[in-house]
DNA sequence: CCGACGATTATGTATATACATATAGAAAGG
DNA sequence: CCTTTCTATATGTATATACATAATCGTCGG
């Protein structure tokens, strides 16, 4: 009602209204205190409570309805939603950041490159329509001595041209691709497949070991620009995802 | 400057103007028309061009930057990120819905339930401080008369102390939880294993043949509730995430 | 008892305004 | 030429207000 700016008036210490006001009620949300189904205070109460404007409180609960915490109903009031279908973020980094915050050398490999026009496997894999020029490349990603991760990836050349020139012997596909296309969507595979004897060699693993396989299709403005497939080691690579309801 | 409310001026129709901004601006950045590094137009621009107070404009470009689109500096602008290390939004639902989108008939079978008192590895896997009571579950997942999936559960009876009078015999332990605890956080592993012979037995398939495991720990306010380690057959499953940077 | 209808109410969106705050860049000083 | 100080500027946060919209609830008539 009366101080304006971060800058609060009597128990804050520097946080915002906003940020407090969130923390404040995730926290009842997610201890259980406020149950499923219950219904938070009206933001009207929620004003007098915290002797701020109807905006502020509106902000705050837009915003934790948008997190898929709480469901607000016109007339009815808000209230707090059943958990959810559980979904993680799921973050792939660089190889080289991963290798790297193993603390062991990063080493790349260009084994084969290849510029074609695509195959219809080739075409499969992009989800592309008409053949065009694609550029296909094999690498091998090295912590200290031992391979860390096989990629085979497909780049299309209708969409980033300038690849075809790169004949990525220093710098590897994906940090090249990151920071030149910006990209619009992307979709993960994950599955477990025994190695065959092709990728098992360039892994040094025996043929049939279990693997896992990340493939990654990205685009850019609804058109396909790269199809990667990485093969780890089963015993090398493990994917971890943390997920915390609060996206602040 | 004269209307209000969702009713627009000239060209909308009946879109907000807060997602008309917000889908203007992501478009152009993932269109690639606005490349990383370019300033796009300031607050008091925008305000002009779209004929609306500063803080329709703000709110919009405040939420492109929570989204990791752009980058807003004080007294410079707001600048178009980088494109970041990729995430994906990782979805796993429910095996019985899984099961049932492939249209075959999901059953559940529960092979083992023992209460007991942890043990230093139940510990470890809880992330469990002193001993206390959990129980342990082992479950078959089935996808028409095939073993789909493999479940072994371990839930902190300290946490989640109605569980203990549970036979989960006709409900799995999955549904069980959600809608009944509500959870703060949780942490996926994902990796591919060589099939043990107890769980190659229970899926049916060779041992040693490469099987795809998640596993899952989840905390409720700080308190470990469960850990699951799901394990698929691998040619039986594949994770699929996909990923849109524009989470309107 | 049931269905139509209008009043009430909580949220949704937008405006205009005010002051805080970090900082790039210009001006002043050594 | 380098450093310090000042100032202008863009963003950050909050207020008070206004009107739109959807849905619930009570009322009234058949």
């Amino acid at each position: 009602m009366s101080t304006i700016g971060t800058v609060d008036a009597d128990g804050g210490e520097g946080v915002s209204l906003h940020q407090r006001i969130l923390s404040d009620i995730s926290e009842r949300i997610l201890s259980g205190a406020w149950a499923p189904g219950h219904r938070i205070p009206f933001e009207h109460e929620l004003t007098a409570q915290y002797k701020c404007s109807r905006m502020t409180v509106n902000k705050a609960l837009s915003q934790l309805a948008k997190a898929g915490l709480i469901e607000r109903r016109r007339r009815s009031g808000s209230f707090v939603r059943r958990p959810q279908s559980q979904a993680a973020v799921l973050e792939i980094h660089d190889i080289r950041i991963e290798v790297e915050a193993l603390g062991l050398p990063y080493r790349y490999e260009r084994v084969a490159r290849q510029k074609r026009r695509s195959s219809a496997e080739d075409r499969a894999l992009l989800e592309l329509g008409p053949a065009g020029p694609v550029l296909a490349l094999e690498c091998r990603h090295f912590a200290g001595i031992r391979p860390f991760a096989h990629e085979q990836r497909l780049i299309n050349l209708t969409a980033v041209a300038e690849a075809a020139d790169e004949a990525f012997l220093g710098t590897a596909p994906g940090p090249w691709l990151i920071g030149r296309v910006p990209w619009s969507a992307a979709e993960h595979r994950i599955r477990a497949v025994a190695a065959e004897k092709h990728i098992a060699a360039a892994l040094d693993i025996e043929a049939g070991a279990p693997c896992l396989v990340v493939e990654r299709r990205t685009w850019s403005a609804e058109h396909p620009v790269t199809h990667v497939r990485f093969t780890y080691a089963a015993e090398s690579h493990t994917l971890v995802a943390r997920f915390t309801p609060s996206r602040t």
